[in-house]
DNA sequence: CTAGTTGATGTGGTTGGACCACATGGCATA
DNA sequence: TATGCCATGTGGTCCAACCACATCAACTAG
């Protein structure tokens, strides 16, 4: 075993026994290093990890934001190795795709009506009202599809949807490029938007289920999935 | 920017562009290190995470599996990073398993009846059979599932499946002790098994989906999930 | 006495160099 | 020819030093 992963099985153990908890510092890079009996760059490793895994933060200096402290992102981690694995050509767009709209179809049919989170997503359509700009528009719009998976109170759900939504962040906006005129889609995205959260308020699940896959595959096969940014359609 | 997440970012280029595919070989730390002009503890923190990715192994010595050569294991990644938020208590066991219910119903609902997986599924099954170790018994059971959710076809799905249930395999294994008897637990998962094979092979995807999220559900509601292992059933 | 400056302290970030264990392949030797 | 050995190149580990940064306490000028 790799001196590093010693480190990361200690940490990790850590938190496991509740000595670590979210919010709480690991020691300084030289006191664990000491503590463990390593070097100070097999504990650098370890915690390079973990901050890729979106279990801590490392800041420097000193007080409030200094020091490496527990914290918990876990859609960043996975975020990241979806899109690393996209960009290797291992997961098609196309997959990932589907499988948000699976999620988030999931998500709406089983939100409550009264769920706290929608309240939220109903602001966020109020900004969308007034965005013009692409990027504000689908800034708020990763925000309102998010507010609405966490509606249904499945942390893990919400979570890989994020993640999805986060690995092809990029490949989405360039498809924006594609869209014959925006304004009018934007419209379009707005009304169902609406629509969507009106199922959801009047606690018709399959109706909301039905809206929200027509909406996401709707938006990705007017945009061209699978053909590269600026090719005409068919 | 930090000096490792540089050497990421142009190690990711490089994927994106391809010019690094599958089964590629980065160059070696030293000389990527002069590349960069970056230190070499700083190209094997990137590596690190690649790595914590499952999107390159580093291997010592010479040869065929020295040096570092680029793999797609999404699912070891998404694993790691799930079971350490799940042991910081951030993402509840019992959505990961109601997050793997949705994921292999709808799996099994699409599978194609002449799917190749399902040879290999049935082949498990066989081996199952003949399997009486408790060990050994999981073991394959986590094959079956796998195979039978990529019979439906979508990488992201099968990989997200896997890695849930990597994320609370220790945990799966520890609940097993609070069977009441193995042995008809054992035989009771074969017989479902079968028929939720059958279900697959002809073709209604409907009641193999109801099978499947019986099984699971069953399972875990019998090994007692949300109870400490050891407990006994109320 | 107050307000501003300055230095000590502790954090992560980065670097260069050294050495180790390992696996291979070619060279020298029996 | 067959065998053993060493040069080479790989990642793995460690150390010592320095940097940038943020805070806080002590000090100094007003």
């Amino acid at each position: 075993m790799r001196t590093h992963e010693l480190v990361l099985s200690w940490i990790e153990k850590q938190l496991s026994d509740g000595h670590l908890v979210l919010g709480g510092r690991l020691p300084a890079e030289r006191a664990l290093a000491e503590q463990l009996e390593v070097s100070r760059t097999s504990v650098r490793e370890a915690i390079r990890i973990l901050e890729a895994m979106g279990v801590v933060r490392a800041g420097v200096g000193s007080g409030k934001d200094a020091g490496t402290v527990v914290i918990a992102e876990p859609a960043t981690a996975l975020g990241s190795a979806l899109r690393l694995h996209v960009a290797t050509q291992h997961l098609p767009v196309a997959d990932i795709v589907q499988t948000r709209v699976l999620l988030e179809s999931w998500a709406v049919s089983r939100a409550k009506a009264d769920a706290p989170e929608l309240v939220e997503a109903a602001r966020l359509l109020d900004k969308m009202d007034a965005s013009s700009a692409v990027d504000d528009f689908l800034a708020l719009d990763v925000a309102f599809h998010l507010a609405l998976a966490e509606a249904a109170g499945n942390a893990v759900v919400s979570t890989i949807m994020g993640s999805l939504r986060e690995a092809i962040e990029g490949y989405a906006a360039a498809l924006t490029a594609n869209l014959p005129n925006w304004d009018s889609t934007a419209n379009r995205l707005r009304c169902e938007h609406r629509a969507i959260l009106e199922a959801v308020h009047d606690g018709d699940g399959g109706r909301a289920a039905t809206l929200v896959t027509a909406h996401i595959e709707g938006y990705y096969r007017e945009a061209g999935l699978g053909r590269p940014p600026g090719e005409t359609r068919p």
